[in-house]
DNA sequence: CTTGCACCTCCCGCGGCGTGAGGTCCCTAC
DNA sequence: GTAGGGACCTCACGCCGCGGGAGGTGCAAG
């Protein structure tokens, strides 16, 4: 007697659920013969259908995509494998993007928890807005060079440099709030290092540069949120160092 | 007079579609007025919890989640974030793996194309079951194991040794069919590589080599397809080579 | 005859909307 | 006043791959 199995037997033998058997059956993939009482019959053909489609499963083709595979027998395996490797390429970096995004508010987050400065759940709406804001403010080809050149500085680099900016105002705030002459040696040193640590993140291009301007100016309290600061006081340092700019040798 | 949108307003403002407000409010995200004849109007506030919709959307989060951070507002965005993360691992990995076996796959495909025996659609299914066959033949932390070593040899390593194999066996084939004594210097030669080869890929590991060996006899048909050989030659292959190790000094 | 298990056929649910169908409202132009 | 057209409205199905449950039948053993 040739193989003849009942779905509870196939499903058990390959790790397929009844269900799906029956789903397959419903869309027309896996068509079992069927006894007088209306049971389901798998035989070794069914059998092995089976089991190629299990393994297009895993390759992560669509029910659809399996069937033409499976009944055109003359399908280019290597397309079929390029076709899923392409999809499978706009899914990563969908997923990439998404990385990014959420590695960089997880990285704000525990710098500001650590510096004492924790974000209030109303703040981190304020913040991710300002994040997806700053965004749709670059172009595409503006944010792949952000991308490569975080890459570029390093994880460490960029830990450093986060650490650093909260020190920074902090310095320049303590010139302006003693009045410090914009062209003293001081003054002159901190902003330097502030456009210094700005061209470290932009990579020196100066589109790159005006995006973030925009960006700032249009979302000023979502920014100075980003840096731990009141808006008022963050606003008036950034005019402080534009005359400190302006006051340069 | 405040500020008050009608959906194709809100929509073209925030780049939603209607669609997706009317489903906001069918799901109880976001609750517009209504005008006497039934029309939705959207204030500030609702327009500044779009926006919040948005960003969080963009952070992955689902409709549920986000209706249960925007009307918690003692929500811990740190922890909101490290889900998110969590889950986004998962997908990755997930991802991951299948890039694994499609890029498996795509390199075996173009090495059979390149050396003139291109794959049938029927071998192609072979393949594929007996690629999925090993990977059940294998515990997860083998296959860990597995990455990692391919990981350390490099991509260009692997390639040098896909394209050792069909000539290894075909040198080996050559010996077996001159009927040359197992003991002779050029199949020892010969055996010797081929071990060294296997013990390059599985790095050494007992165990891999068990599982390797129990995969290849479970599954002649679908190795002797990787390989480009017929599974009869494949067979004779392994003992001959099998005498040739018996036959070591 | 009953117990009990495996099987059967619907059919809803999920997630986040897209995409109609068929009808109503509102504003402008004549 | 009215005719036109665009924006709005409410269902309601479709997608993708099943999971899960309700309510009923088939079959072999005690």
């Amino acid at each position: 007697m040739p193989l003849s199995l009942t779905v509870g037997q196939l499903a058990a033998r390959t790790g397929v659920t009844v269900r799906a058997l029956h789903h397959y059956e419903a869309v027309g993939l896996l068509m079992p013969e069927r006894t007088a009482a209306g049971h389901r019959r798998y035989g070794a053909p069914e059998a092995e259908r089976l089991q190629q489609i299990v393994s297009l499963r895993a390759l992560g083709l669509g029910l659809d995509a399996i069937r033409e595979a499976l009944d055109a027998p003359d399908f280019d395996p290597a397309s079929v494998v390029e076709r899923q490797r392409a999809a499978l390429a706009d899914e990563t970096s969908r997923l990439g993007a998404l990385a990014d995004r959420l590695g960089g508010l997880a990285r704000l987050l525990r710098l500001r928890a650590e510096t004492g400065t924790p974000v209030s759940p109303d703040a981190f709406l304020t913040l991710t807005k300002t994040m997806t804001d700053i965004e749709t403010h670059y172009t595409p080809e503006q944010l792949q060079q952000l991308a490569d050149r975080r890459e570029a500085v390093g994880e460490d680099a960029i830990r450093a440099v986060e650490a650093e900016w909260p020190r920074l105002f902090e310095a320049v705030g303590r010139e302006m709030d003693a009045g410090t002459d914009p062209a003293a040696p001081e003054p002159q040193r901190l902003v330097d290092r502030w456009d210094e640590l700005v061209t470290m993140f932009t990579g020196g291009e100066a589109g790159i540069e005006r995006s973030l301007g925009d960006a700032v100016s249009a979302n000023q309290e979502g920014m100075s949120q980003m840096m731990g600061l009141d808006p008022d006081r963050m606003a008036a340092l950034f005019d402080y160092a534009q005359r400190v700019r302006e006051a340069r040798p």
